[in-house]
RNA sequence: CGGGGUGUAGCGUAGCCUGGUAUCGCGCCACAUUUGGGAUGUGGAGGUCGUAGGUUCGAAUCCUGCCACCCCGACCA
Protein backbone atom coordinates (compact mmCIF):
# COMPACT_ATOMS: atom_id res chain seq x y z
CA UNK A 1 0.00 0.00 0.00
CA UNK A 2 1.46 3.10 -0.96
CA UNK A 3 0.16 5.42 1.93
CA UNK A 4 0.11 9.30 1.99
CA UNK A 5 1.24 10.95 4.82
CA UNK A 6 -0.46 13.82 5.80
CA UNK A 7 0.59 15.47 9.16
CA UNK A 8 -2.19 16.82 11.61
CA UNK A 9 -0.50 19.75 11.68
CA UNK A 10 -0.59 20.98 8.70
CA UNK A 11 -4.20 20.31 7.13
CA UNK A 12 -6.08 18.45 10.14
CA UNK A 13 -9.01 17.24 7.68
CA UNK A 14 -7.38 15.68 5.05
CA UNK A 15 -5.06 14.19 8.22
CA UNK A 16 -8.57 12.67 9.23
CA UNK A 17 -10.13 11.61 5.77
CA UNK A 18 -6.68 10.37 5.17
CA UNK A 19 -6.63 8.08 8.58
CA UNK A 20 -9.90 7.48 7.73
CA UNK A 21 -9.23 5.57 4.56
CA UNK A 22 -6.02 4.39 5.17
CA UNK A 23 -6.59 2.52 8.63
CA UNK A 24 -9.25 0.55 6.50
CA UNK A 25 -11.72 2.05 8.46
CA UNK A 26 -14.82 3.59 6.05
CA UNK A 27 -14.77 4.47 2.41
CA UNK A 28 -17.30 6.83 0.26
CA UNK A 29 -20.07 5.03 -1.12
CA UNK A 30 -21.90 5.46 -4.48
CA UNK A 31 -24.57 7.25 -2.57
CA UNK A 32 -24.01 10.72 -1.98
CA UNK A 33 -23.32 11.31 1.73
CA UNK A 34 -23.23 8.06 2.62
CA UNK A 35 -20.53 5.60 3.95
CA UNK A 36 -19.30 1.75 3.83
CA UNK A 37 -18.09 0.75 6.73
CA UNK A 38 -15.59 -1.70 6.23
CA UNK A 39 -14.70 -4.85 8.11
CA UNK A 40 -12.35 -3.34 10.66
CA UNK A 41 -14.35 0.20 11.41
CA UNK A 42 -17.24 -2.18 11.42
CA UNK A 43 -15.49 -4.08 14.53
CA UNK A 44 -14.91 -1.22 16.53
CA UNK A 45 -18.27 -0.12 16.19
CA UNK A 46 -19.46 -3.34 17.63
CA UNK A 47 -17.29 -3.19 20.24
CA UNK A 48 -18.70 -0.02 21.31
CA UNK A 49 -22.29 -1.36 20.95
CA UNK A 50 -21.71 -4.27 22.86
CA UNK A 51 -20.13 -2.36 26.01
CA UNK A 52 -23.35 0.19 25.47
CA UNK A 53 -25.83 -2.38 25.40
CA UNK A 54 -24.27 -3.69 28.20
CA UNK A 55 -24.64 -1.08 30.26
CA UNK A 56 -28.42 -0.24 29.18
CA UNK A 57 -29.48 -3.88 30.21
CA UNK A 58 -27.46 -3.23 33.22
CA UNK A 59 -30.03 0.00 33.94
CA UNK A 60 -33.16 -2.19 33.10
CA UNK A 61 -33.86 -1.35 29.43
CA UNK A 62 -34.98 -3.82 26.60
CA UNK A 63 -33.88 -3.66 23.19
CA UNK A 64 -36.65 -3.77 20.29
CA UNK A 65 -37.12 -2.41 17.21
CA UNK A 66 -39.97 0.11 15.46
CA UNK A 67 -40.30 0.65 11.69
CA UNK A 68 -37.83 2.59 9.27
CA UNK A 69 -41.00 4.30 7.79
CA UNK A 70 -43.03 7.12 9.61
CA UNK A 71 -46.02 8.48 8.41
CA UNK A 72 -46.23 11.90 7.43
CA UNK A 73 -48.84 13.16 9.38
CA UNK A 74 -47.02 11.77 12.51
CA UNK A 75 -44.71 14.63 12.00
CA UNK A 76 -46.98 17.36 12.24
CA UNK A 77 -48.18 16.43 15.60
CA UNK A 78 -45.19 18.07 17.57
CA UNK A 79 -44.57 21.48 16.36
CA UNK A 80 -40.84 22.35 17.43
CA UNK A 81 -40.15 18.32 16.35
CA UNK A 82 -41.19 18.68 12.69
CA UNK A 83 -39.40 22.90 12.93
CA UNK A 84 -36.52 20.82 13.76
CA UNK A 85 -36.64 17.67 11.27
CA UNK A 86 -38.57 19.19 8.30
CA UNK A 87 -35.72 20.25 6.16
CA UNK A 88 -33.55 17.58 6.26
CA UNK A 89 -36.11 14.59 5.75
CA UNK A 90 -35.73 11.65 3.08
CA UNK A 91 -39.72 10.85 1.59
CA UNK A 92 -40.82 8.33 0.21
CA UNK A 93 -43.52 9.01 -2.45
CA UNK A 94 -44.10 5.86 -4.20
CA UNK A 95 -44.00 2.19 -3.89
CA UNK A 96 -43.16 0.42 -7.35
CA UNK A 97 -41.23 1.51 -10.55
CA UNK A 98 -41.61 0.17 -14.03
CA UNK A 99 -40.06 0.02 -17.60
CA UNK A 100 -40.93 3.26 -19.64
CA UNK A 101 -42.19 1.63 -22.92
CA UNK A 102 -40.49 4.49 -25.18
CA UNK A 103 -37.52 4.94 -24.04
CA UNK A 104 -36.65 1.36 -21.87
CA UNK A 105 -35.28 3.07 -18.71
CA UNK A 106 -36.74 2.24 -15.41
CA UNK A 107 -38.99 4.98 -13.72
CA UNK A 108 -41.52 5.52 -10.95
CA UNK A 109 -44.39 4.10 -11.93
CA UNK A 110 -46.94 7.43 -11.37
CA UNK A 111 -49.63 4.87 -10.73
CA UNK A 112 -48.29 4.09 -7.91
CA UNK A 113 -48.26 7.01 -5.74
CA UNK A 114 -48.73 6.77 -2.05
CA UNK A 115 -51.85 7.95 -0.63
CA UNK A 116 -49.77 9.49 2.24
CA UNK A 117 -46.12 10.04 2.03
CA UNK A 118 -43.84 8.29 4.34
CA UNK A 119 -41.16 9.67 6.06
CA UNK A 120 -37.37 7.93 6.42
CA UNK A 121 -37.11 8.33 9.99
CA UNK A 122 -34.37 10.82 10.80
CA UNK A 123 -35.56 10.07 14.81
CA UNK A 124 -38.04 8.01 16.02
CA UNK A 125 -39.64 9.73 18.49
CA UNK A 126 -43.10 10.18 16.89
CA UNK A 127 -43.62 6.28 15.81
CA UNK A 128 -42.43 5.08 19.00
CA UNK A 129 -44.96 7.42 20.61
CA UNK A 130 -47.98 6.44 18.63
CA UNK A 131 -47.00 3.19 19.60
CA UNK A 132 -46.97 3.63 23.49
CA UNK A 133 -50.47 4.83 23.08
CA UNK A 134 -51.86 1.78 22.98
CA UNK A 135 -49.30 -0.04 25.42
CA UNK A 136 -50.07 2.22 27.99
CA UNK A 137 -53.31 2.49 30.20
CA UNK A 138 -51.67 2.24 34.18
CA UNK A 139 -49.50 2.90 36.01
CA UNK A 140 -48.65 -0.20 36.27
CA UNK A 141 -47.64 -0.12 32.53
CA UNK A 142 -45.29 2.53 33.36
CA UNK A 143 -42.14 2.47 33.54
CA UNK A 144 -41.27 1.91 29.88
CA UNK A 145 -37.64 1.27 29.43
CA UNK A 146 -36.86 0.44 25.64
CA UNK A 147 -33.72 0.92 23.26
CA UNK A 148 -33.30 0.51 19.51
CA UNK A 149 -30.77 -0.17 18.06
CA UNK A 150 -31.08 1.41 14.34
CA UNK A 151 -29.98 3.36 11.41
CA UNK A 152 -31.29 6.51 10.84
CA UNK A 153 -31.19 9.21 7.84
CA UNK A 154 -30.72 13.21 7.96
CA UNK A 155 -30.03 14.59 4.67
CA UNK A 156 -27.32 16.84 5.57
CA UNK A 157 -25.58 19.45 3.07
CA UNK A 158 -22.09 18.92 4.09
CA UNK A 159 -21.21 15.18 5.16
CA UNK A 160 -17.56 14.00 6.63
CA UNK A 161 -16.88 10.53 7.22
CA UNK A 162 -17.92 9.17 10.32
CA UNK A 163 -18.99 12.69 11.80
CA UNK A 164 -21.86 13.74 9.87
CA UNK A 165 -23.32 11.25 7.32
CA UNK A 166 -26.62 11.17 5.25
CA UNK A 167 -27.70 7.99 6.84
CA UNK A 168 -26.02 6.55 10.38
CA UNK A 169 -25.90 4.22 13.06
CA UNK A 170 -27.36 4.38 16.36
CA UNK A 171 -29.04 3.78 19.32
CA UNK A 172 -32.21 5.61 20.91
CA UNK A 173 -33.37 5.21 23.60
CA UNK A 174 -37.11 6.15 24.26
CA UNK A 175 -38.32 5.48 28.04
CA UNK A 176 -41.89 6.32 29.65
CA UNK A 177 -42.83 7.31 33.11
CA UNK A 178 -45.58 8.26 35.46
CA UNK A 179 -43.55 11.23 36.53
CA UNK A 180 -41.16 14.31 35.92
CA UNK A 181 -39.23 13.65 38.44
CA UNK A 182 -38.56 9.76 37.13
CA UNK A 183 -38.52 10.72 33.54
CA UNK A 184 -35.19 13.81 34.50
CA UNK A 185 -33.80 10.71 36.66
CA UNK A 186 -33.72 8.35 33.51
CA UNK A 187 -32.17 11.28 31.54
CA UNK A 188 -30.01 12.45 33.93
CA UNK A 189 -28.75 8.41 34.47
CA UNK A 190 -28.31 7.52 30.83
CA UNK A 191 -26.26 10.64 30.13
CA UNK A 192 -24.14 9.27 33.18
CA UNK A 193 -23.93 6.11 31.28
CA UNK A 194 -22.86 7.98 28.50
CA UNK A 195 -20.28 9.67 30.08
CA UNK A 196 -19.01 5.80 31.94
CA UNK A 197 -18.31 4.73 28.20
CA UNK A 198 -16.93 7.57 26.95
CA UNK A 199 -14.18 8.03 29.78
CA UNK A 200 -13.33 4.30 30.39
CA UNK A 201 -14.34 2.76 27.24
CA UNK A 202 -13.29 5.31 24.62
CA UNK A 203 -10.44 7.10 26.68
CA UNK A 204 -12.15 10.09 26.06
CA UNK A 205 -13.10 12.81 29.14
CA UNK A 206 -16.37 14.59 28.15
CA UNK A 207 -17.86 17.70 29.92
CA UNK A 208 -21.54 16.78 31.21
CA UNK A 209 -23.87 19.55 30.88
CA UNK A 210 -26.87 20.71 29.56
CA UNK A 211 -27.54 22.91 26.64
CA UNK A 212 -29.06 26.60 25.88
CA UNK A 213 -32.82 26.50 24.58
CA UNK A 214 -31.24 27.60 20.89
CA UNK A 215 -29.00 24.01 21.25
CA UNK A 216 -31.84 21.92 22.74
CA UNK A 217 -33.26 19.34 20.83
CA UNK A 218 -36.80 19.76 18.63
CA UNK A 219 -39.35 18.88 21.08
CA UNK A 220 -36.98 18.16 24.37
CA UNK A 221 -37.50 20.70 27.83
CA UNK A 222 -34.11 20.15 28.56
CA UNK A 223 -31.10 18.27 26.95
CA UNK A 224 -28.45 17.12 28.30
CA UNK A 225 -25.25 16.36 26.74
CA UNK A 226 -21.50 15.19 27.00
CA UNK A 227 -18.93 17.06 24.96
CA UNK A 228 -15.47 16.14 24.16
CA UNK A 229 -12.84 18.38 22.52
CA UNK A 230 -10.98 16.88 19.83
CA UNK A 231 -7.17 17.35 19.41
CA UNK A 232 -7.42 20.59 16.97
CA UNK A 233 -9.28 22.30 19.53
CA UNK A 234 -13.05 21.92 18.60
CA UNK A 235 -15.72 20.11 20.81
CA UNK A 236 -17.61 17.73 19.64
CA UNK A 237 -21.47 16.48 20.65
CA UNK A 238 -20.53 12.87 21.76
CA UNK A 239 -24.34 12.07 22.94
CA UNK A 240 -27.07 13.66 23.92
CA UNK A 241 -29.82 12.67 26.70
CA UNK A 242 -33.34 14.78 26.55
CA UNK A 243 -36.17 15.25 29.04
CA UNK A 244 -39.22 15.54 26.98
CA UNK A 245 -41.64 16.48 29.22
CA UNK A 246 -45.06 15.32 28.49
CA UNK A 247 -44.57 17.28 24.23
CA UNK A 248 -44.91 13.51 22.35
CA UNK A 249 -47.62 12.34 25.59
CA UNK A 250 -49.33 15.01 24.37
CA UNK A 251 -49.25 15.23 20.69
CA UNK A 252 -50.15 11.59 20.49
CA UNK A 253 -52.28 11.09 23.34
CA UNK A 254 -50.50 9.03 25.32
CA UNK A 255 -52.11 9.05 28.72
CA UNK A 256 -52.30 7.13 31.92
CA UNK A 257 -54.21 6.13 35.59
CA UNK A 258 -52.68 7.16 38.64
CA UNK A 259 -53.09 5.03 41.76
CA UNK A 260 -56.01 8.14 42.65
CA UNK A 261 -58.04 6.98 39.16
CA UNK A 262 -56.66 10.03 37.76
CA UNK A 263 -55.71 10.46 34.10
CA UNK A 264 -52.41 11.72 33.03
CA UNK A 265 -49.81 12.05 30.45
CA UNK A 266 -47.06 10.26 30.46
CA UNK A 267 -43.62 11.68 30.71
CA UNK A 268 -40.82 10.72 28.55
CA UNK A 269 -37.10 10.94 27.89
CA UNK A 270 -35.11 10.09 24.84
CA UNK A 271 -31.36 9.69 24.64
CA UNK A 272 -28.66 8.26 21.46
CA UNK A 273 -25.50 8.12 20.87
CA UNK A 274 -24.23 7.37 16.97
CA UNK A 275 -21.17 6.52 14.54
CA UNK A 276 -20.20 9.62 15.34
CA UNK A 277 -18.42 8.41 18.22
CA UNK A 278 -15.84 6.59 15.79
CA UNK A 279 -15.14 10.53 14.96
CA UNK A 280 -14.55 11.14 18.36
CA UNK A 281 -12.01 8.33 19.11
CA UNK A 282 -10.50 8.54 16.00
CA UNK A 283 -9.39 12.78 16.50
CA UNK A 284 -8.68 12.26 20.47
CA UNK A 285 -6.42 9.73 20.23
CA UNK A 286 -4.39 9.49 16.54
CA UNK A 287 -1.23 10.50 15.23
CA UNK A 288 0.73 11.14 12.32
CA UNK A 289 1.23 7.08 11.96
CA UNK A 290 -2.22 6.58 12.24
CA UNK A 291 -5.20 5.62 14.21
CA UNK A 292 -4.60 5.14 18.01
CA UNK A 293 -6.55 2.54 19.46
CA UNK A 294 -7.51 2.30 23.98
CA UNK A 295 -7.14 -1.28 24.62
CA UNK A 296 -10.59 -1.57 25.66
CA UNK A 297 -11.90 -0.87 22.08
CA UNK A 298 -9.00 -2.13 20.04
CA UNK A 299 -10.19 -5.27 17.44
CA UNK A 300 -6.84 -6.50 17.73
CA UNK A 301 -4.92 -5.83 21.67
CA UNK A 302 -2.08 -7.09 20.41
CA UNK A 303 -0.33 -8.31 17.29
CA UNK A 304 2.92 -10.77 17.66
CA UNK A 305 5.10 -10.43 14.38
CA UNK A 306 7.55 -13.35 14.38
CA UNK A 307 11.03 -12.61 12.73
CA UNK A 308 13.01 -15.26 11.01
CA UNK A 309 15.66 -16.18 8.02
CA UNK A 310 16.04 -19.36 7.29
CA UNK A 311 13.22 -22.58 7.86
CA UNK A 312 14.60 -24.28 11.23
CA UNK A 313 14.16 -20.51 12.69
CA UNK A 314 10.93 -20.01 11.15
CA UNK A 315 9.42 -23.13 13.32
CA UNK A 316 11.80 -22.44 16.52
CA UNK A 317 9.84 -18.96 16.31
CA UNK A 318 6.38 -19.72 15.03
CA UNK A 319 6.24 -22.25 18.22
CA UNK A 320 7.31 -19.61 20.29
CA UNK A 321 4.85 -16.98 19.43
CA UNK A 322 2.23 -19.53 19.04
CA UNK A 323 2.91 -20.49 23.25
CA UNK A 324 2.62 -16.80 23.72
CA UNK A 325 -0.77 -16.25 21.58
CA UNK A 326 -1.95 -18.90 23.52
CA UNK A 327 -1.62 -17.72 26.87
CA UNK A 328 -2.64 -14.56 26.37
CA UNK A 329 -5.61 -15.69 24.72
CA UNK A 330 -6.08 -17.41 28.03
CA UNK A 331 -6.49 -14.62 29.91
CA UNK A 332 -8.67 -13.05 27.55
CA UNK A 333 -6.80 -10.82 25.46
CA UNK A 334 -7.63 -10.35 21.57
CA UNK A 335 -4.30 -11.46 19.90
CA UNK A 336 -3.41 -12.19 16.65
CA UNK A 337 -0.29 -14.01 14.96
CA UNK A 338 0.70 -12.67 11.98
CA UNK A 339 2.97 -14.73 10.40
CA UNK A 340 2.69 -14.03 6.28
CA UNK A 341 5.96 -14.42 4.82
CA UNK A 342 5.05 -11.99 2.19
CA UNK A 343 5.17 -8.79 4.16
CA UNK A 344 8.33 -8.19 5.71
CA UNK A 345 8.40 -7.03 9.72
CA UNK A 346 8.97 -3.35 9.14
CA UNK A 347 5.78 -3.76 7.03
CA UNK A 348 3.95 -5.24 9.17
CA UNK A 349 5.53 -2.88 12.38
CA UNK A 350 3.96 -0.19 9.89
CA UNK A 351 0.51 -1.59 8.99
CA UNK A 352 -0.44 -2.12 12.71
CA UNK A 353 0.67 1.37 13.89
CA UNK A 354 -1.67 2.45 10.79
CA UNK A 355 -4.33 0.38 12.51
CA UNK A 356 -3.03 1.53 16.43
CA UNK A 357 -3.01 -1.62 17.20
CA UNK A 358 -1.98 -0.34 21.12
CA UNK A 359 0.58 -3.43 21.89
CA UNK A 360 3.07 -5.83 18.91
CA UNK A 361 5.24 -8.02 20.26
CA UNK A 362 8.01 -8.81 17.94
CA UNK A 363 9.54 -11.69 18.86
CA UNK A 364 13.11 -13.25 16.21
CA UNK A 365 15.86 -16.18 17.58
CA UNK A 366 17.66 -14.13 19.16
CA UNK A 367 14.75 -13.34 21.69
CA UNK A 368 13.82 -17.08 21.71
CA UNK A 369 17.70 -18.14 22.52
CA UNK A 370 17.47 -15.30 25.12
CA UNK A 371 14.04 -15.78 26.30
CA UNK A 372 13.20 -12.44 26.04
CA UNK A 373 10.87 -10.55 23.44
CA UNK A 374 10.23 -6.71 21.89
CA UNK A 375 7.29 -5.21 23.04
CA UNK A 376 6.35 -1.77 21.81
CA UNK A 377 3.49 0.09 22.87
CA UNK A 378 1.60 2.30 20.52
CA UNK A 379 0.35 4.78 22.56
CA UNK A 380 4.03 6.29 23.18
CA UNK A 381 5.76 4.29 20.42
CA UNK A 382 8.27 3.12 22.79
CA UNK A 383 9.53 -0.20 22.43
CA UNK A 384 11.70 -2.47 25.21
CA UNK A 385 12.77 -5.98 25.16
CA UNK A 386 11.71 -7.66 28.00
CA UNK A 387 11.63 -11.45 29.57
CA UNK A 388 9.54 -13.71 28.44
CA UNK A 389 8.48 -15.05 31.35
CA UNK A 390 5.09 -14.51 32.56
CA UNK A 391 4.33 -12.68 29.38
CA UNK A 392 0.51 -12.66 29.43
CA UNK A 393 0.34 -10.91 32.58
CA UNK A 394 2.78 -8.35 31.36
CA UNK A 395 0.73 -7.92 28.75
CA UNK A 396 -2.18 -7.80 30.10
CA UNK A 397 -0.93 -4.89 32.85
CA UNK A 398 0.20 -3.05 29.62
CA UNK A 399 -2.50 -2.95 27.94
CA UNK A 400 -4.56 -0.97 31.06
CA UNK A 401 -1.71 1.37 31.21
CA UNK A 402 -2.33 1.83 27.82
CA UNK A 403 -6.29 2.69 28.38
CA UNK A 404 -5.25 4.95 31.46
CA UNK A 405 -2.58 7.10 29.38
CA UNK A 406 -4.78 7.98 26.27
CA UNK A 407 -7.29 9.26 28.92
CA UNK A 408 -4.85 11.08 31.28
CA UNK A 409 -3.36 12.61 27.42
CA UNK A 410 -6.78 13.50 26.47
CA UNK A 411 -7.89 15.24 29.92
CA UNK A 412 -4.82 16.99 30.48
CA UNK A 413 -4.53 18.04 26.38
CA UNK A 414 -8.46 19.09 27.45
CA UNK A 415 -7.62 20.98 31.10
CA UNK A 416 -4.78 23.35 28.94
CA UNK A 417 -7.39 24.03 26.73
CA UNK A 418 -10.03 25.19 28.87
CA UNK A 419 -9.48 29.10 29.54
CA UNK A 420 -11.45 31.06 31.39
CA UNK A 421 -12.19 34.97 29.87
CA UNK A 422 -14.21 37.75 30.85
CA UNK A 423 -13.75 40.09 28.29
CA UNK A 424 -14.84 40.27 24.74
CA UNK A 425 -11.11 40.95 23.22
CA UNK A 426 -9.57 38.29 25.39
CA UNK A 427 -12.46 35.71 24.02
CA UNK A 428 -11.66 36.23 20.60
CA UNK A 429 -7.68 36.07 20.83
CA UNK A 430 -8.18 32.80 22.94
CA UNK A 431 -10.29 31.41 20.44
CA UNK A 432 -8.33 32.42 17.35
CA UNK A 433 -4.84 31.96 19.01
CA UNK A 434 -5.78 28.68 20.87
CA UNK A 435 -9.14 27.69 20.12
CA UNK A 436 -10.90 24.73 22.60
CA UNK A 437 -13.31 25.62 25.63
CA UNK A 438 -13.49 28.93 26.98
CA UNK A 439 -15.27 29.72 29.94
CA UNK A 440 -17.53 32.49 30.62
CA UNK A 441 -20.38 34.67 31.48
CA UNK A 442 -23.14 34.95 29.41
CA UNK A 443 -26.65 36.89 29.96
CA UNK A 444 -28.69 34.06 29.59
CA UNK A 445 -30.61 35.15 26.40
CA UNK A 446 -31.06 33.61 23.16
CA UNK A 447 -30.51 36.97 21.07
CA UNK A 448 -26.94 36.86 22.45
CA UNK A 449 -26.00 33.40 21.76
CA UNK A 450 -26.88 34.19 18.31
CA UNK A 451 -24.70 37.16 17.80
CA UNK A 452 -21.99 35.43 19.26
CA UNK A 453 -22.18 33.22 16.83
CA UNK A 454 -22.23 35.33 14.14
CA UNK A 455 -19.37 37.22 15.15
CA UNK A 456 -16.86 34.30 15.61
CA UNK A 457 -18.33 31.24 15.04
CA UNK A 458 -18.25 29.81 18.72
CA UNK A 459 -21.45 28.26 19.99
CA UNK A 460 -22.89 27.51 23.88
CA UNK A 461 -21.43 23.72 24.15
CA UNK A 462 -23.32 23.54 27.44
CA UNK A 463 -23.44 24.79 30.53
CA UNK A 464 -21.75 21.81 32.72
CA UNK A 465 -23.49 20.16 35.33
CA UNK A 466 -21.31 20.65 38.48
CA UNK A 467 -21.23 24.58 37.40
CA UNK A 468 -20.26 27.02 40.18
CA UNK A 469 -22.88 29.98 40.54
CA UNK A 470 -20.39 33.08 40.16
CA UNK A 471 -21.51 36.45 39.73
CA UNK A 472 -20.20 38.20 36.64
CA UNK A 473 -20.96 40.21 33.51
CA UNK A 474 -21.78 38.74 29.74
CA UNK A 475 -18.73 38.66 27.97
CA UNK A 476 -20.41 40.39 24.86
CA UNK A 477 -23.12 42.44 26.33
CA UNK A 478 -21.85 43.28 30.18
CA UNK A 479 -24.99 42.47 31.20
CA UNK A 480 -25.24 40.69 34.66
CA UNK A 481 -24.64 36.54 34.97
CA UNK A 482 -24.76 34.28 37.35
CA UNK A 483 -22.45 31.52 35.89
CA UNK A 484 -20.26 30.85 33.04
CA UNK A 485 -20.99 28.42 30.48
CA UNK A 486 -18.65 26.95 27.91
CA UNK A 487 -18.18 28.50 24.46
CA UNK A 488 -16.67 26.59 21.60
CA UNK A 489 -15.76 25.97 17.94
CA UNK A 490 -17.32 22.67 17.30
CA UNK A 491 -18.06 19.97 14.52
C1' C B 1 -27.69 25.18 -1.48
C1' G B 2 -23.80 29.52 -2.91
C1' G B 3 -18.12 30.40 -3.99
C1' G B 4 -13.48 27.83 -5.22
C1' G B 5 -10.91 23.24 -6.49
C1' U B 6 -10.39 18.09 -7.99
C1' G B 7 -11.87 13.49 -10.74
C1' U B 8 -6.74 9.17 -15.45
C1' A B 9 -5.67 0.80 -13.15
C1' G B 10 -6.90 -1.17 -6.07
C1' C B 11 -3.88 3.50 -4.22
C1' G B 12 -0.85 7.85 -5.50
C1' U B 13 0.11 10.31 -10.15
C1' A B 14 2.26 12.38 -15.50
C1' G B 15 -0.04 13.82 -19.89
C1' C B 16 -4.58 18.53 -20.85
C1' C B 17 -2.51 24.90 -21.99
C1' U B 18 -0.57 23.51 -27.84
C1' G B 19 -6.18 17.19 -30.07
C1' G B 20 -3.17 11.79 -33.09
C1' U B 21 -5.50 6.39 -28.72
C1' A B 22 -2.21 6.89 -21.89
C1' U B 23 3.27 7.82 -18.18
C1' C B 24 5.58 6.49 -13.74
C1' G B 25 5.69 4.58 -8.57
C1' C B 26 3.24 1.43 -4.99
C1' G B 27 0.08 -2.72 -4.81
C1' C B 28 -1.48 -7.50 -7.50
C1' C B 29 0.13 -12.63 -10.06
C1' A B 30 4.55 -16.20 -11.04
C1' C B 31 9.54 -17.61 -9.87
C1' A B 32 14.05 -16.78 -7.24
C1' U B 33 16.80 -14.46 -3.46
C1' U B 34 15.09 -12.14 1.14
C1' U B 35 12.81 -10.88 6.35
C1' G B 36 15.30 -7.25 13.91
C1' G B 37 11.48 -0.55 10.97
C1' G B 38 7.44 -0.13 4.88
C1' A B 39 13.15 -5.98 0.74
C1' U B 40 15.44 -7.00 -4.41
C1' G B 41 15.57 -8.98 -9.32
C1' U B 42 13.20 -11.03 -13.69
C1' G B 43 8.68 -11.89 -16.18
C1' G B 44 3.31 -10.84 -16.29
C1' A B 45 -1.86 -9.11 -15.62
C1' G B 46 -4.79 -4.90 -14.91
C1' G B 47 -7.63 1.37 -18.01
C1' U B 48 -15.59 2.68 -20.61
C1' C B 49 -9.25 8.67 -18.78
C1' G B 50 -16.06 10.37 -13.27
C1' U B 51 -20.52 10.49 -16.59
C1' A B 52 -23.82 12.02 -20.79
C1' G B 53 -23.80 14.85 -24.96
C1' G B 54 -21.36 18.25 -28.54
C1' U B 55 -17.19 20.12 -31.88
C1' U B 56 -13.63 17.33 -35.04
C1' C B 57 -11.21 12.83 -39.97
C1' G B 58 -9.69 11.95 -34.86
C1' A B 59 -11.04 13.90 -27.81
C1' A B 60 -8.00 12.08 -21.46
C1' U B 61 -6.96 16.86 -24.00
C1' C B 62 -11.60 21.81 -26.62
C1' C B 63 -17.18 23.10 -25.32
C1' U B 64 -21.88 22.11 -22.45
C1' G B 65 -24.87 19.49 -18.93
C1' C B 66 -24.82 16.08 -14.93
C1' C B 67 -22.55 13.17 -10.78
C1' A B 68 -19.12 12.54 -6.82
C1' C B 69 -15.43 14.20 -3.51
C1' C B 70 -12.35 18.14 -1.05
C1' C B 71 -11.92 23.34 0.99
C1' C B 72 -14.75 27.91 2.55
C1' G B 73 -19.87 29.65 3.93
C1' A B 74 -25.32 28.70 5.35
C1' C B 75 -27.83 24.07 7.96
C1' C B 76 -27.02 20.21 11.54
C1' A B 77 -25.92 14.81 15.80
Amino acid sequence: MDIKKIKRSEDYSAWYNNLVKNADLAEHSAVKGCMVIKPYGYAIWETMQSELDRRFKDTGHQNAYFPLFIPKSFFSKEASHVDGFAKECAVVTHYRLKVDEKTGEIVVDPEAKLEEELIVRPTSETIIWNTYRDWIQSYRDLPILINQWANVVRWEMRTRLFLRTAEFLWQEGHTAHASAEEAIAETKQMLDVYADFAENILAVPVIKGFKTANERFAGALETYCIEGLMQDGKALQMGTSHFLGQNFAKAFDVKFVTKENKQEYVWATSWGVSTRLMGALIMSHSDDEGLVLPPRLAPIQVVIVPIFRKQEEQTLVLDKANEIAQSLKALGIRVKLDAKDNQSPGYKFAEYELKGVPVRIAIGPRDVQNGTIEVARRDTKEKQSMDASDVAHKISHLLEQIQQNLFQRALDFREEHITTVDTWDEFLHTLENKSGFISAHWDGTTATELKIKEACKATIRCIPLDNKQESGNCVFTGKPSSQRVLFAKAY
